[in-house]
DNA sequence: ACGCCTTTGAAGAGC
DNA sequence: GCTCTTCAAAGGCGT
């Protein structure tokens, strides 16, 4: 039903997809309230990133080695979208986002890859933009406020500026094609000093490379929350050097080799065999000598476009990685902003908020992932037409959860199928989700806003994310249903088998399905440090003021609340 | 070092 | 057509 934007379904196959949040009905809306509050949000978040950011630098450097070269690369994009958050769910003034799917250069889907795709998309666009002061509100362009930066306030740009889906759009290459910066960012190119549009200089297009410790010291970096030190590159830099504006001019050779076909400036000359029929550079026929994954494999599928020999098949396979999900770019997304604003570091826990948080977007911002997880897909069939995502079964060795629903009484499984993390997110999202002016859930009843640390997410709620929202029926029913599978019954789908039958159901304690048991089973409780209460949405004004106290007392507040049992 | 945890969604296999 | 399984990201944690 949700050909929600309108104009852009274009070829909107994915009706399905909409189905998702065909029954998030209501509720969500008023999540673009909260604008003014998010602005508010950001320097509360500011100083728990800050906080947190120290701690995460020390992850980042503790993988120079190559294969963390992507992983740093994430994590500098996170860290930057963190800086762009602040402005995410302002997005409702996105509502024309023009997805750019521009087949990239680079193969986000090479798990030995690439660039890392979100931070690809930061490359020319995001730090000019960042020299936007700060005040979204102000929309001025002129006045630099370096003391705002200097601050460390992360910026809230203005919408215009940058789409807060603009680091999902990671297949596409323009980012480095500092000749030719995409037309509708081009006028974004800002001179850091002046605010004023300019063109950009080669050097510039890309801050988001790392630079000099020089450059940063010299010039108040615009990213100077983010930046854990002074001069201090937020990622790993590569033994090799990458301190120059194109990495890929002083990176190790193979990954110099690599970015070079990738990152030529202009593209001019990409080398041959690079280039894919369709005319979209082939990354995995990029490098298939030049940078393998480590394990090294790749699919038969590959093999038939792939114009190296066939020898030493085993060895050579890139692994495709399947493309993201909707749900998958808007963690990546959002994981930053969690992680910042929790403190958390748990990808369970993070993500048991993500997707809660999911599930309170509206319906403009999910359609947005969804369009793009589209187009990705697309961009992955064209990139690699024979792939199917059967190649990649097997290639994890871990066979999990593979409860036979009948196999095993519920509460014999494993414990930890009875994990719960959503206390504590609970906890995190009552106090904005009980707002008035937030999801007025009837599944957070004040009472969990009143004592955070009280049980009040009952057991069903937890086990059904999607609790947060108002909508009593639809998946929420479906989540008290046994493992049996009344929960895959939905034509909705959505979130059908998958999730229910990996949902930690866990009716616990002699309760039945749909009763209310109010033990959460948290096996692996967060730490109070992690928690906070703006983590599932963004805080209304009113919870501004106790935002800080909120987490003071987290952090006073003694795991034990959380795992009490009742019965 | 490896797998699990957790989330949603997509895709494939099996019936 | 429906159900089930697997994988995609991510990072702490357990073994």
């Amino acid at each position: 039903m949700p050909q929600l934007n309108g104009g852009g379904g274009d070829d909107l196959g994915a009706n399905d997809e909409m189905i998702s949040f065909k029954d998030e009905g209501e509720q969500e809306e008023k999540i673009s309230e909260n604008v003014s509050a998010e602005r508010d949000l950001d320097d509360v978040k500011s100083s728990l990133v800050n906080e947190s950011e120290s701690s995460s630098d020390s992850e980042v450097r503790k993988e120079p080695d190559s294969e963390s070269y992507e992983k740093a690369r994430d994590y500098f994009s996170e860290a930057l979208r963190r800086q762009q958050d602040g402005g995410f769910f302002k997005s409702p003034h996105y509502p024309g986002y023009p997805f750019l799917m521009i087949p990239d250069l680079t193969n986000p889907y090479l798990s030995n890859g690439s660039l890392s795709p979100s931070a690809r998309t930061y490359l020319q666009m995001k730090w000019p933009l960042l020299d936007v002061p700060g005040s979204a509100g102000l929309k001025d362009s002129r006045s630099p406020t370096p003391g705002h930066l200097s601050n460390k306030v992360p910026v809230v740009q203005h919408a215009h500026h940058v789409h807060p889906l603009t680091p999902l759009i990671t297949y596409s290459n323009e980012h480095f094609s500092p000749g030719t910066p995409p037309s509708h960012l081009s006028p974004e190119i800002l001179d850091p000093k002046t605010g004023i549009p300019r063109t950009p200089h080669p050097s510039e297009l890309s801050p988001y490379y790392p630079l000099s410790p020089g450059a940063v010291g010299s010039i108040a970096h615009p990213l100077g929350w983010l930046m854990p030190q002074q001069g201090q590159p937020m990622y790993s830099i590569p033994p090799g050097g990458f301190r120059h504006p194109y990495p890929a001019l002083a990176m190790n050779a193979s990954m110099s080799s690599l970015v070079s076909s990738r990152f030529s400036p202009h593209m001019v000359t990409p080398p041959p065999h690079s280039l894919h029929q369709t005319g979209i550079p082939h990354p995995a026929i990029v490098s298939p000598a030049i940078k393998q994954e480590p394990s090294g494999d790749m699919s038969p599928t590959m093999h038939a476009k792939s114009p190296v020999p066939p020898k030493k098949e085993e060895d050579k396979k890139p692994h495709i990685k399947k493309p993201l999900n909707a749900f998958m770019l808007y963690m990546k997304e959002m994981r930053a902003k969690v992680v910042a604003e929790c403190t958390l570091k748990e990808s369970a826990a993070i993500n048991q908020i993500l997707g809660r948080r999911w599930h309170s977007l509206s319906r403009e911002e999910q359609a947005k992932y969804y369009e793009l997880a589209r187009k990705e897909r697309q961009l992955h069939s064209q990139l690699y037409p024979g792939w199917s995502a059967r190649d990649n079964y097997g290639k994890r060795k871990k066979r999990k959860r593979d409860n036979k629903p009948d196999s095993k009484p519920e509460g014999e499984r494993s414990k930890k199928q009875c994990v719960q993390y959503l206390p504590s997110e609970k906890m995190c999202d009552s106090p904005a989700s009980s707002h008035g002016s937030m999801l007025d859930s009837p599944a957070t009843p004040s009472a969990a806003l009143a004592s955070p640390a009280a049980p009040a997410a009952t057991h069903s709620e937890q086990a059904q994310p999607l609790s947060l929202t108002t909508k009593p029926e639809g998946r929420m029913h479906h989540h008290f249903s046994l493992p049996g599978k009344a929960s895959g019954s939905t034509s909705s789908s959505t979130s059908s088998s998958s999730s229910s039958s990996s949902q930690p159901i866990s009716i616990p304690v002699g309760t039945s399905a749909g009763s209310q048991p109010t033990t959460p089973i948290l096996t692996r409780p967060i730490p109070f440090t992690s928690l906070h209460p703006s983590m599932l949405s963004p805080p209304s004004p009113f919870h501004q003021a106790a935002l800080h106290s909120h987490h003071a007392l987290f952090q006073s507040q003694p795991l034990s609340l959380v795992t009490k049992q009742t019965e």
